[in-house]
DNA sequence: GGCCATTTGGTTGTGCACAACTTAATTGTG
DNA sequence: CACAATTAAGTTGTGCACAACCAAATGGCC
């Protein structure tokens, strides 16, 4: 668990573009950025843990979760905004939701304007679930033990980064090589 | 893309014991949580998405990845080890690595000492991509847009939350009530 | 009207994460 | 030595994430 030190800013400072210097510098990068990536993904599967045992009671994983907080705040939504609001796509959500709707919290149903779109719609059950759910939050973030103004600090970092991942993954994917 | 305010400090004082003013409370409390572990949730998923594309040449996933700087690092491990280093259980790890082998970048083979063990081992190949995946690092680090500091002050903060996680998660576990 | 691209969901296949269980080897204890 | 407990991997089953592809409905255009 003991965190071996990270090289020093001098150490990673960007060689220019030597030959031999290069590797070593790349070789000190390589750590950090292995520090920062998988802390992010660290953090991120021990929130899972976290929400996985407070949500045992609802009978609901974390995702699921995400979905009905969308439904309650929003209302009835369509697949495709869920997805918006969610960013996850269809086969993700398609699954996620039939099994929310075998659980019997949501419905199904085609619209009668356009009947390519499927309108989610929370059953009695499904809207009775968020006065359970509402000490959730509150729960989380006692197991942060995180000040609110670090949380939102750190909100805004993580919105900042993704925002800036996103954008190098188009660049990436498409334009400049 | 737009974020909506969050709710100020103010309204989401925790109040003490009510029981309408609650509610509201834990309403506002909702959102915000909701904030930051979907922003963590998204910045993971946003990661693993330009992982994908900078891995994708060197025919690797990001947790492939992952394994591959622990034993490129530290050398030769068992799986038990890689376990450790990674947070991750062998149900994870023991096709994972059967996907690495297939690949021809490792071999597993058993512990002569002890034949519970099995012992991962980098092939030829496998230690020859250590020096094509020299560059992700910094085309990572380009990506995120971030100061060297910056990195580094997340990357704190996120272990500190993890770490609180994982204490939270065994209390809640177990223990106390 | 007929033809097209677009939009909306869905399906399939691969891989990760994790809980619960199984198997085999090892260690501890009487 | 025999037997229980522990440990290391593996297996099975569920669910999420995403790419790639498919089908139906829609809307614009001639």
């Amino acid at each position: 668990m003991a965190r071996k030190g990270y090289p020093g800013p001098m150490t990673a400072s960007p060689t220019p573009h030597g030959s031999h210097e290069v590797a070593a510098a790349d070789a000190d990068w390589l750590r950090l950025e292995n520090q920062i990536c998988f802390s992010l993904h660290a953090a991120s599967r021990a929130f899972n843990g976290v929400y996985r045992l407070i949500l045992r009671d609802l009978g609901l994983t974390y995702p699921q979760y995400l979905v009905l907080l969308v439904l309650w705040e929003r209302g009835d939504q369509p697949v495709k905004k869920l997805g918006e609001h969610l960013r996850l796509d269809s086969g993700t959500l398609s699954p996620l939701v039939k099994r929310l709707e075998a659980a019997g919290l949501v419905r199904r149903e085609r619209s009668a304007q356009d009947e390519r779109s499927v309108r989610v719609r929370l059953t009695e059950e499904g809207s009775a679930l968020r006065g359970r759910a509402l000490e959730v939050p509150r729960r989380i973030a006692a197991a942060t033990g995180f000040e609110l103004t670090e949380i939102i600090e750190l909100r805004e970092r993580l919105d900042r980064l993704t925002t800036a991942l996103d954008a190098a993954t188009l660049t990436e994917a498409q334009g400049a090589p």
